[in-house]
DNA sequence: CTAAAAAGCTAAGGATTCCTTAGTATACCT
DNA sequence: AGGTATACTAAGGAATCCTTAGCTTTTTAG
């Protein structure tokens, strides 16, 4: 059911020659994709860059929920967390 | 009262012979950072890594309050998100 | 079970990007 | 003006990545 590294990376965009390899580099930390490559994997992925650079998974949902939510629904929250962590002053 | 380019790298472990040309290189856009430059600046700036790359200020601010919340204060602000979001169902 | 195909993975070199050096340009201050 | 500090840039060496060409392992078909 996976799909497989090479396939991943020409949906990507690479070329088919090159996916395999390139696809299995990243995923085991050979080496690391430039910006334009992290893009496009969260553009398909349907989740933003930031994503992959959250160091916990809690804060990778959140960020995912984030996308969802208005402006103003942010202002929101972010006054209502704000609020949250002022209780210990 | 502004930092100088230098300075702002020499802070983040750079050569003081090399501090100026990188870190111009980077504000002007020039080169990208890596991983290691990106971790340096976030830990000096207090952010996670991800901050830098949220493309709403929003987010960015989002991310820091998370910074200093529990698994557990997490688990309830993700479910809070999740159920808000399924209100249009 | 076996053979073929698909997926995972890696070495090596060419291509690209970055780091470093050295220096010029520009702004600021005395 | 002169001196200093900051901003910025060209060019080459250094490091990283992309690509090619394959080998190894896993899966599938017969």
């Amino acid at each position: 059911m996976g799909i497989s590294q090479k396939q991943l990376g020409i949906q990507l965009g690479m070329e088919p020659g090159t996916a395999s390899a390139r696809m299995n580099h990243y995923e085991k930390g050979k080496h690391t994709p430039d910006y334009a490559t992290l893009k496009a994997m969260a553009d398909e992925l349907g989740v933003p860059v930031a994503y992959f650079f959250c160091e916990s998974e809690k804060n990778a949902q959140v960020l995912c929920l984030l996308e969802q939510m208005s402006d103003e629904e942010k202002d929101i929250l972010i006054e209502q967390l704000t609020k949250s962590s002022d209780r210990g002053k």
